[in-house]
RNA sequence: GCGCCCUUAGCUCAGUUGGAUAGAGCAACAGCCUUCUAAGCUGUGGGUCGGUGGUUCGAAUCCACCAGGGCGCGCCA
């Protein structure tokens, strides 16, 4: 997850523009976001109690679902958060808000209650006043200018390209993406990225791996463990999935890359060429994987190209101008130094100065850029694009290095740039009750593509924003797939197959032309006033600020949440229908009550599909 | 040793950024349904929110310390 600001211990960044401003005032939100309308009332009504209300309390108003029914729909805590300031007791405070909210429009009921909060109680109408609204709007229910436009590059997968995807990787992947989604919904100016890894000494042993399989394809009399001898660090990388490389090389190349005894030719007269081809060909199968999820990235940024460029020498070259390098010796790590540990001068950076808890190094010993100095390059390269915010959509391990990035952006912005990591737990499947087992270096591990294979894209999206992404997950294979209630994917996507199938039958039975949600929005309403309906459209209701507060939080698997509750309401709706005839939505000879309830139907449909939009699982019209 | 993250019902997890009597699914228990709105429904029980202090009108949420788990800690990315 985003870690709330609060908790960013000890270096927390600076506050989005926004972050204070919880309910947008735009002329849009304030006709989707009935939470916002009313609270403009609320602070209407506080400004005339306490007319010289400070803007910062009116700031902290909030307007809020209630969990108990009993206690109305929604609650202010107007009258306890301004009493300092108004020199009054809440208790009076909120008798006078009372008053005043009791003659609102759309408030049925105003009370006070506890220690000062305000219950109100909507009228149904102002509910029901929301259907053509949603179904107007369409998928873009719950759109909101939260976001003001701000430029966000959102950075995502980033794997390193030296195999195929891989569960690791799957969960980054739908996060970034489903995050990226939600905030554009929000209203920020997103970018999606990814960043190849094609340079380091990764790369290079893929090169050798690939090499490898090269030389088995021209019929090498070498074994695997003479080769793996020859190799720098050792032949990495076994996985079967470069002998098609391999194959390919050689189909290119003939016997060229090889000595004519077909051994191991002087690394300088293939490498590159290896390598190149190689990444090439794995980029090809990651960009293949990445489209059968459903991910589209706007933008692919190459380290290899960054430093070929001299981006990377540049970037140093600045930041020593600016006096934010030095050549030094770091203390080891208290407690835990490594056995070969000696003092060593090195290249580094004063990440300090910005909030890191050590100086960190861009150049290793033989001279060459650090990831990290390649990375601070890279990012300088986006803040220089003109991005207001960089997010990185990271694996758990490398939580660590997000102090030292968010120090470079700091340092690099002049502090103009924010730069936050969403960090993704491990996932681990499950399948028949027992754990999946990966292990990359004897090859065998769950590739993406098995897993699309096996459970299918919206399964996977699904699933994976079912968890916080900073929690450890367990991926069922078996229950991903079952059809039932604690299933979320088959839950939500059989409440919009639901909804669709009884929008049929409709249009069988009366006309196409009169459910369409162009029509149904200016259907009447007034029979909607069943207890299970109203719950339906309290939740649809939630919607925009359900939408917003993801965003805002980071946090995509509200999303899913969401969806689960609402398609909970709507089953809860159908069932009722199971015993009593006249509770289903198509009646024969009440045409008006038909419609109002197919807007409802057609509503909760609308919803779920701007729901699932941003989650990139596509909603189904009917299941099989 | 230090830093970050985590700990909520038997299990898997939410908890609207400090709000009222902490919720859902599964499992358990008790009923109902044998359908054409197939891929169940209704209800019940279940909690020291890891622990102890603190902050305030009010804490699962913020702070301090402690316990347990995960990740990381100079030339891996």
């Amino acid at each position: 997850m985003t870690i709330p600001p609060s908790k960013r211990k000890p270096h927390p960044p600076d506050p989005h523009p926004l972050a204070g401003r919880k309910k947008p005032q735009t002329p849009d939100a304030m006709t989707q976001d009935i939470y916002a309308r009313i609270r403009a009332e609320v602070l209407a009504a506080l400004r005339s109690i306490v007319p010289d209300l400070p803007d910062d309390i009116a700031a902290r108003v909030e307007v809020t679902p209630n969990r108990d029914p009993a206690h109305g729909d929604m609650a202010t805590n107007a009258a306890m958060v301004s009493a300092k300031a108004a020199r009054q007791a809440p208790a009076k405070i909120a008798a006078g808000l009372v008053a005043w909210l009791g003659e609102a429009p759309d408030i049925a009921e105003a009370s006070a209650a506890g220690p000062g909060f305000v219950n109100i109680r909507l009228d149904p109408s102002a509910y029901r006043s929301l259907l053509p609204v949603i179904l107007r709007a369409g998928e873009s229910y719950g759109d909101s200018k939260t976001g003001a436009g701000i430029k966000v590059n959102v950075e995502y997968v980033s794997a390193n390209p030296t195999g195929p995807m891989h569960i690791g990787h799957c969960r980054g992947a739908v996060v970034g993406d489903a995050l990226a989604n939600l905030m554009a919904k929000a209203g920020f100016a997103v970018t999606k990225e990814y960043y190849i890894n094609d340079a380091g000494a990764q790369v290079a042993a893929l090169a050798w791996a690939a090499y490898w399989r090269y030389l088995q394809a021209i019929g090498t009399t070498l074994s695997e463990e003479e080769f793996s001898n020859e190799v720098p660090g050792g032949l990495q990388y076994r996985g079967e999935y470069l002998i098609p490389v391999g194959t390919e090389l050689a189909r290119l190349h003939g016997t060229a890359l090889a000595t004519h005894d077909l051994g191991i030719a002087a690394p300088d007269t293939w490498i590159d060429r290896v390598r190149d081809f190689t990444i090439d060909a794995m980029m090809k199968e990651v960009r293949v994987d990445l489209a059968q999820l459903g991910v589209r990235q706007d933008i692919f940024s190459s380290e290899r190209a960054l430093v070929a460029s001299g981006a990377a020498d540049t970037t140093i070259d600045r930041m020593a101008a600016d006096g934010l390098i030095y050549e030094g010796v770091l203390e080891p790590p208290k407690g835990k130094t490594p056995d070969d540990w000696e003092p060593r001068p090195q290249t580094l950076f004063r990440s300090t100065q910005f909030g890191d808890d050590v100086d960190r190094p861009l150049r290793k010993s033989d001279g060459s850029n650090t990831y990290f100095a390649n990375d601070i390059a890279y990012h300088a390269d986006k803040i220089d694009r003109g991005y207001d915010m960089l997010i990185d959509v990271l694996g758990a391990d490398h939580g660590g290095y997000v102090a030292r990035m968010r120090a470079a952006v700091k340092a690099l912005s002049g502090g103009k740039t924010k730069f936050e990591a969403v960090l993704c737990q491990i996932v681990h499947i499950m399948k028949g009750g027992v754990p999946v087992r990966m292990s990359k270096r004897a090859g065998s591990y769950v590739t993406l593509s098995d897993l699309l294979d096996e459970v299918g894209k919206d399964a996977v999206r699904f699933t994976m924003l079912t968890r916080n992404a900073d929690a450890q997950m367990e991926f069922d294979l078996d229950k991903a797939l079952a059809q039932t209630r604690d299933n979320p994917v088959f839950y939500v996507q059989y409440a919009h197959a639901r909804c669709r199938s009884v929008l049929r039958a409709a249009a069988e039975s009366l006309s196409a032309e009169a459910v369409t949600d162009a029509a149904l929005a200016d259907a009447k309403l007034d029979s909607l006033e069943a207890e299970a309906e109203l719950t339906l459209m309290r939740r649809l209701a939630a919607w925009p600020r359900t939408a917003e507060a993801a965003a805002l939080a980071r946090e995509p698997h509200r999303i899913a949440f969401f969806l689960y509750d609402l398609a909970s309401d709507f089953h809860m709706l159908w069932n009722r229908g199971k015993d009593d005839a006249t509770l289903r939505f198509l009646q024969q000879d009440r045409p008006e009550e038909t419609l109002a309830r197919l807007a409802l139907v057609a509503a909760t449909a609308v919803t779920i599909r701007s729901g699932l939009a941003v989650m990139g699982v596509t909603p189904v019209e009917e299941m099989r």
